[in-house]
DNA sequence: CTACGGACACAACCATCCGTTGTGGTCTAC
DNA sequence: GTAGACCACAACGGATGGTTGTGTCCGTAG
């Protein structure tokens, strides 16, 4: 199916006419009666009914119809998504299971007028770069890596801190405690694959570990969630950690634990970082929800966040 | 933009690879890579960065990759509208901006996973011979027309009694009333443009019309209900017959007035028909879903349907 | 009844596009 | 350094799609 075929389809089903619609597409009637015919052989089907006051819809083409159009509008959209000008705002996430992309889905209930196109970048030095090429308007990211400033002209604001828990099997050392301290996770294999090095994200687990002398392995390929709670469920010495928000899909028969880590609670730094001069009008709003959303936060109280970190 | 070409992309995209994509495509290699060549040229952008060890989106890419997969989603369900066998349930209505149309979005938020399409056939003789040859599943119609019964083969089930309600301009003489009986509308000219003659519509309210000694006037090219309301807003001899459920797009300083009709209400009589055999799963459903609506609506009291049609 | 005009389909021709095979360049791994 | 993997470029042939010319059907005007 092509869409030229289809856009022509949309245009003789409004003129009723296969001449029209070739007049307004800028083409030969005959090329219309060809187009027409070729998709009634892709589709196995009549559309039209042809008579000698013009061609009516059958009722094959009548339902679908609707499809064509909507197959219009969808492939509008995917070309506007890289149309430079003018095209949705483009965000970056650090991960797809994490509070960011949360935020990014309550931002569109809460504007569905707004076009968004998300993307995930490898780590924030890509990102301020992408940034200041205008490839993309936002992202989240924890600013900034250990040594490494932002540039003057990208401006930052803190949005979330997103406490971490610990997720154990139920035959782990302390699958049965309501809480933890950040103490007693050391000596506790943390296993956390899909953690690039060399990411920020990297370097927090690191300060983490250091800091509390817990052993973060964030080596292995990540084969995704599934296999992560997999092994976690199946291997009595390894726990993870995830943010309490994370909405899994829960295996059923693992019965895995989620338990709270405090004094103090480990918190991921997400800020939302953009381009001093950005004129993306859908920026404007986006930093304006993210602060109201932040106003109605409550402070968690006792956290802990790498010493690189800019502060609140 | 082809869809095939889009497919190749979404194929590439998940291998990352071209020589992946082009296996799973059953085409070569050089294929793939023209393909996403000609593709990037139209987009006027690089969706892929090429590598040695394969080929990786870039940001440009990764945000029209969702684009692109709704896109074949949206065709899958197109070419599906017209499938024979295992195809959406296809419900005929009468007319978009009246009862069953209401009824059939009810039925989808209600049932969101049941693809539906709506179509718009011209009367009930040929809907239920769309229903005989299983072009359509179910409409929206009132059974019978005078002298007409219903076949043996096609069943049905009164659904709706969609009550009438005169609609003024401010000038009319019966502007100001709070509400009318049907014996005040005679001697009134009451205007229904889109009533084709011949159908079940115009016989029911050619008999609405003889019955009360009403002057209703089906004639004349039907330009839309902005048109109607703005003819009628401004014409002091004219009104209207329009259903209280009707959601019209207001027009601003018309000043109309939507008069109740009583003793008694005529009330627009919505039969559910099917084909005896038709075998769509989905159809149990809808039938179902409309019994239930039916059981929970109030019986309106005091209301009128002309004599041919089949009792609730 | 006939002639005309409007509307769509079919046929022939031609340019362009698309896919294939063959080849070359580049990066990585050993 | 060499072999392997991967993608791009070039040349060729078939298919696709557009145009012009013509045919057929149908409704209508005279």
């Amino acid at each position: 199916m092509d869409l030229d075929t289809v856009r022509t389809f949309v245009t003789a089903a409004d003129a009723g006419r296969f001449q029209a619609a070739a007049a307004e597409l800028a083409v030969s009637q005959q090329a219309v009666s060809k187009r027409i015919a070729a998709l009634e052989r892709g589709l196995g089907t009549r559309l039209f009914t042809r008579t000698a006051r013009g061609a009516r819809l059958t009722i094959d083409g009548q339902a679908f119809l609707p499809h064509a159009r909507e197959l219009l509008r969808v492939a509008e959209r995917a070309e506007a998504s890289v149309r430079p000008g003018r095209r949705p705002l483009r965000v970056d996430v650090i991960a797809s299971r994490i509070a960011p992309s949360g935020l990014m889905r309550a931002f569109h209930r809460a504007h569905p007028e707004i076009d968004l196109d998300v993307v995930m970048l490898f780590d924030v030095g890509t990102a301020v770069a992408a940034l200041r090429s205008g490839t993309i308007d936002a992202s989240f990211r924890a600013v900034a890596m250990p040594g490494r400033p932002l540039p003057e002209d990208i401006e930052s604001v803190r949005v979330l801190d997103e406490p971490l828990q610990l997720l154990t099997g139920p035959t782990h050392a302390l699958a049965v405690a309501r809480s933890v301290t950040v103490a007693q996770l050391a000596g506790h294999r943390i296993w956390m694959p899909g953690i690039v090095p060399g990411t920020e994200w990297a370097a927090y687990y690191d300060d983490l570990g250091a800091e509390f002398g817990l052993t973060i392995e964030a080596t292995g390929p990540n084969f995704g969630s599934d296999a992560l709670l997999d092994t976690v469920a199946d291997t009595p010495a390894l726990a993870t950690l995830m943010s309490e928000q994370t909405r899994l899909v829960w295996p059923a028969g693992h019965d895995l634990r989620r338990i709270p880590v405090i004094g103090p609670t480990p918190v991921y730094p997400h800020s939302l970082l953009w381009h001093r001069d950005n004129p993306h009008p859908a920026l404007v709003t986006l930093r304006a929800h993210l602060t109201a959303v932040r106003a109605t936060a409550a402070d968690t109280g006792d956290t802990w966040t790498p010493g690189w970190v800019t502060p609140r």
